[in-house]
DNA sequence: GTCTATAGATTGATAGAC
DNA sequence: GTCTATCAATCTATAGAC
C-alpha cells in the first residue's frame, strides 16, 4: 500500500486528533508532525486550519447523510405503500444505524463522530455553525417524519424529546467510553460490562427511548 | 452593595467565561480584565489556572451535592419506613430538581452548570478527573438506588440507561438552549417554543425517561 | 494585596528558496 | 509541492516595586 497524499494524511491526522484533543488545543504543529507533513502544508492545501474542519466535515458528512435519508425516505416510502403511518422505531432506527455502521466502519470515522460531538462543545461559534449548517435539513426531515408517525403527540412534545435523544446520542457516541468504559477516573461497577457491539446498543437505546418518545 | 473581594470577583467571572468560551480558550488576561483585577491576581489567589478550577467546583458542587443526596435519603428514608421499594421517578427527581433550582437560583449557578456540561467534553484529562472525582460517590449512591427501585431490571440495563439519561441532561443543561433556543444558527420550527419553567421542564424530562427506565 | 514588567514557551500564518 | 526560517501575537507564570 502506498503512502497516501499529503492532503489525506492531514486529514486523517486532524481526524484523529481533534477528536482526542479537540481543535483548539491541537496545534499545527503537532498535527502536521504526525501527518508527516510540513508546518505549511496546512495552510497550502486547506488555506488554514479553519478551511481543514470544513474539508473534514465535508468528507464524511456527505456519504453518511445521504445515506440517514435514503433510510428515512425508504421507510417513509414502505408506510405510504401500505397506506400506513410510518413506525417512529423505523424512523429512529433510519437515524442511528447508519451511524453506528458508520462508526464500526473504521478507525477514521470512529475518530471523526468523536469530533463531531465534541464540536457541539467547542466554544468556537464558527466551528459549531460549520456542522449544523450541513445538518439541518436532516434534522428537519426527522422532526417532520417523526410529527407524521405520532399525530398523537404535541409537537412541542416531540421537538423536545428529539432533543433529548440527539443529546443522549451524541453522549453515547462522544464521551460514552470516557465515561463508561475504560476510563481510570471512573470504573464500571462491578458486575457491568461495557456493550462492544453496535448492533445491541442500537436496540439498547431504541428500546430505552421509545415508550418515552411515544407517550402523548 | 459594596464590591466583592478580588478572589470572588475573579470565581465570578471564571464561571461566566469558562461556561461560554471553555476552559482553554479563556486567557488569565480576559479573565481578569472581565473581573476588574490584575493579571497576576489569579495566581496570587489561587496558585494556578488549573487549581482557580478546583476552587470553582468544590465553591458550587460541595453544597449542590449535599442537597442531592439528602432528596436521596429522604426517598429512601420514606420507602423503607412504608416497608415499599423506593419509587425509581422520585429518585432521580432527588436529582435533577435540585439541579434545576440550582440553575434557577441566579446568574452564577447557571453559568456553573453551562461549565460543568462543558468540562465532560473538554480534552483535558484532569479537569474531568477532577470533577468526576467529586461526583462519584452520588452518581453510585443513586446507581445504587435505581437497582433497589428496580430489581426485574438487570443491573447492566440500569446502568447503561442511567447514563444515557445523564447524557440527555448534561446536554439538556449544557448544550440546549444553544442547540435548540435562540441561537442563529438552529431556529426553533414554527409552532414550537421554548420551555423557560424547569418545574414543567423537569416534570417532561422524567415523563420522557421513565418508561424506558422501568423496562424490563 | 495589588501592580508593572517581563521571562519563556507556543501559537497560526506567511515569504521565499528549492 | 515541499521545505526552512521567521513574524507577530498570545499564552501562563513569576519576580520585584509599591
Amino acid at each position: 500500500m502506498p503512502k497516501p497524499a499529503t492532503k489525506d494524511r492531514i486529514l486523517d491526522a486532524a481526524e484523529i486528533l481533534f477528536a482526542s484533543d479537540g481543535y483548539h488545543c491541537t496545534s499545527l504543529r503537532t498535527l502536521t508532525t504526525e501527518a508527516e507533513a510540513n508546518l505549511a502544508a496546512v495552510n497550502y492545501h486547506f488555506g488554514s486550519k479553519e478551511a481543514l474542519v470544513e474539508a473534514l466535515l465535508e468528507r464524511r458528512l456527505q456519504p453518511l447523510n445521504r445515506q440517514r435519508l435514503e433510510r428515512l425516505n425508504h421507510v417513509l416510502e414502505a408506510a405510504r405503500q401500505k397506506q400506513q403511518r410510518p413506525d417512529a422505531k423505523e424512523i429512529l432506527r433510519a437515524f442511528i444505524e447508519p451511524t453506528l455502521n458508520f462508526v464500526e466502519s473504521g478507525k477514521g470515522p470512529r475518530h471523526f463522530v468523536a469530533f463531531i460531538g465534541r464540536i457541539m462543545m467547542e466554544p468556537d461559534d464558527s466551528l459549531r455553525t460549520m456542522f449544523l449548517q450541513r445538518v439541518r435539513p436532516l434534522f428537519d426531515s426527522f422532526y417532520t417524519a417523526l410529527r407524521e408517525a405520532l399525530p398523537e403527540v404535541p409537537q412541542q412534545a416531540i421537538y423536545m424529546r428529539l432533543q433529548m435523544i440527539i443529546g443522549m446520542f451524541s453522549h453515547a457516541m462522544c464521551g460514552f467510553e470516557r465515561f463508561a468504559g475504560k476510563a481510570r477516573e471512573f470504573p464500571l461497577p462491578p458486575g457491568v460490562t461495557p456493550a462492544h457491539n453496535t448492533q445491541e446498543l442500537c436496540d439498547m437505546m431504541l428500546a430505552f427511548v421509545l415508550p418515552g418518545l411515544e407517550k402523548p
